[in-house]
DNA sequence: CGTCTATTTGAGCCCCGTCAAAGGCGGTGG
DNA sequence: CCACCGCCTTTGACGGGGCTCAAATAGACG
């Protein structure tokens, strides 16, 4: 596997190998998205809300986005996290307008792919067609799993199963060094995003660091036992789907 | 629009033509579908279980069933409900594994489509592909507002939002005779879809009794003040993607 | 008419929400 | 270099929404 980190799509590749082997040329039509603008957002700042009419899909270079809908009395709720190398709806610009919000955590820079250049890459690539394709069936199933934390877990075994999910992830693209990476969610990040209040987050937060599974300190999150984590959120990897034992979709060219 | 309800996929037609005009060949394409071996699930068994391998595409023609995902200790979280006109996962074929179940809440029937058929139908019939890409973009979408739901709202705005959520959806595919439809939830159900224990369940359906806005008897739902329901739960029909007007779909044949 | 399931009720408790305020920590400017 | 400011984190006290356990009642079905 080539040293891609450097590239403004190297994590979207580390992404979808996930799922699929690409070839030389699956890659380097990938590399081509580089040539759609690059957009900067603020920290903290929104990229689309509710509402607006979607035009592009917007590949997350770097920083943290989430995703999230709100109440007109001010509750909300995040349903999802992008780190570098996640679309954010890949489809969407097929509706009438947003269902949901956007917003930046870090300063965020994202690719604004026009959406006829991805159809013709979906189209000229179809195996790349496929990896996303994947890539948005594990989403759905990511949201599902979201649904049985929030509506079935205890706000202990939310966080747990939380941070297991944004480990696995970040690894998977790169962005972990061992067992500890750069988390810039707050508490209250956390707090929206499993259903609880920033208080309670708090003294749940305060729960799993005396239970010595996790360390998280300016902004860096160490897993200090993964297993025990796992174990106590009631984690099962099955709805990643990172088993690529059945690549029936391998290049073979 | 043709009194189609007498066909296995009329209620997809109906379904498919809330966001996109078929042509005549499109709904005949569609009604090609019959051909596939049509199943029979008894009622509270499951159709599919986490872990297996999916292999079709099932399209519910009768009955009521539902998307559920459990914990080891028999905790269960309710995703979705399927009507008829409903598919249970486009794509998901593709797929190593179920990372969900799909039981029968009534006895259900469904037709058994291969993956093949499908594909040969969106490609030759690109609008019907268009009208099955939105629909599970509203899938999606309702995923997002269930979170939502059970993550930020309050037991008694929960249940009132999943209410006016079915009645709407069984109304766009010609289930309600008026503000009343067959329902054949038990409180046992809603209790697993909402997020709550089955008892706390009871004293908030009680609630929403005693506030004039339902009467559920004998399986039978009634809506009694849709307005004030939606006021109650906070519901914005925004994330059903029902806003034709820009029908840039529409057939023109 | 008996059995099984679904609904309803009661009592007690606990997880988590609310309100309020105190620390901590990084950034910025004087 | 320090003082100040804003945001984030932490703590305390208290209240309430929802959970648990248990049992009674009502329906559905054969």
């Amino acid at each position: 596997m080539p040293d891609s980190n450097l590239s403004l799509v190297g994590n979207l590749i580390l992404n979808l190998e996930r799922y699929v082997r690409l070839s030389a040329d699956d890659r380097s039509a990938l590399e081509n998205l580089k040539s759609s603008p690059l957009c900067e957002a603020k920290a903290r700042s929104d990229i689309v809300r509710e509402g607006q009419k979607p035009t592009v899909v917007r590949l997350v270079t770097s920083g943290w986005a989430c995703r999230y809908k709100d109440l007109p009395d001010g509750r909300r709720q995040i349903v999802g996290f992008f780190i570098p190398g996640d679309f954010c709806d890949l489809n969407v610009y097929i509706l009438q307008q947003m269902d949901h919000s956007i917003g930046a955590i870090t300063p965020v820079t994202y690719l604004a792919i026009p959406p006829d250049v991805m159809e013709k890459l979906t189209t000229t690539r179809p195996r790349v067609g496929q990896a996303l394709l994947w890539h948005q069936l594990v989403e759905s199933s990511v949201q599902r799993e979201w649904l049985l934390n929030i509506g079935q877990r205890s706000a202990l075994e939310r966080l747990g199963h939380l941070f297991v999910e944004l480990y696995l992830r970040c690894r998977a693209v790169g962005m972990a060094r061992g067992m500890t990476l750069d988390f810039p969610l707050t508490q209250n990040d956390l707090a929206e995003a499993t259903g609880v209040t920033p208080v309670h987050l708090n003294r749940t937060l305060q729960e799993v660091r005396r239970q010595g599974l996790i360390e998280l300190r300016g902004k860096k999150l160490t897993i200090l036992d993964l297993e025990q984590l796992k174990q106590m959120s009631l984690f099962n990897e099955n709805y990643l789907h990172l088993d690529h034992e059945g690549r029936q979709l391998d290049a073979n060219d």
